[in-house]
DNA sequence: ATATATGCAAAGACTTTGCTATCGA
DNA sequence: TCGATAGCAAAGTCTTTGCATATAT
């Protein structure tokens, strides 16, 4: 996975590392939302004297220079998703798997939010951070129990 | 603020103490957003030797008991919210304010979304949670810059 | 009376950071 | 070369929990 030249954030020239280009790899090959950990314990089969603090200055760099998101689906975790474009997640809250909310250009009901909220709030809005918390189908099926319970 | 008498929670009879009830009297006459520590310092005043342990023991008990409600707005800190009907909010990414959208019968944006996901994804979705992240009108005026930076 | 809740302090979970060595451009 | 990054371990922040005591019903 390449990196553009001479990035620069906040005036410091950005390097590309093993680390970084590991864990920004590995991001996008998953379709999965994996929390810090979890991308530790996948880049560390890679690089194994890799160190968790490593790993978490890596994802914040990367969501700042726009190539991986961070996302909050309601946990005490953060989760990283290497889909930059706009889209939505929903989150099962029985077994907590969290999916992609596939948009186009027949199915977009989040776009016109934008300027609805902003015109309702007088809020510049930036970004919409929409999580749909609900029961997916698999745990429909078994009658799974809330997580939280 | 009194409660029903004889709830109960995972079978378990649950009891009104002053700490409990203080806690959500506090809750329902902010129209603000705090976090457990805000709650805290609130209450401490008028109960000076609460503990942060009870804050939290009873912010977590009320939202299970749907009197008051849990918010995530993207930061590492819950924040609590004595209103219970559904809306949502907005969030300031450079002051750090979270203010609720007043939502009605002209203007609901949101609940099409219910039905649209469900179709779309199989989840049964119980609730939307929807933060919009951008720039109040204050921080515009006075070109404040972002939180994180 | 007794099950539930409190206060306190310790522990837990997740994330950030200081420091020295190493590495990329 | 030399400034940016890594590894390590310690510290920081927010939240939860074990235990003895107090309290609501």
């Amino acid at each position: 996975m390449e990196m553009p030249d001479q990035i620069r954030l906040q005036n410091k020239k950005i390097r590309m590392t093993s680390q970084r280009s590991t864990i920004l790899e590995v991001l996008k090959s998953l379709r999965t939302h994996p929390t810090a950990d979890q991308v530790y314990e996948i880049v560390k089969k890679r690089l194994p004297k890799i160190s968790i603090g490593t790993v978490y200055r890596n994802l914040d760099m990367l969501s700042r220079l726009g190539l991986i998101k961070k996302i909050n689906v309601g946990t005490p975790q953060m989760r990283f998703d290497g889909r930059t474009e706009e889209h939505y997640h929903v989150v099962c809250n029985r077994c907590g798997k969290v999916e992609d909310v596939e948009i186009n250009d027949d199915f977009d009901p989040f776009r016109k939010l934008h300027k609805a909220i902003s015109h309702r709030t007088g809020f510049e809005i930036k970004a919409l951070e929409i999580n749909m918390v609900g029961i997916c189908p698999d745990c429909v099926k078994r009658g799974n129990l809330p997580l939280e319970d």
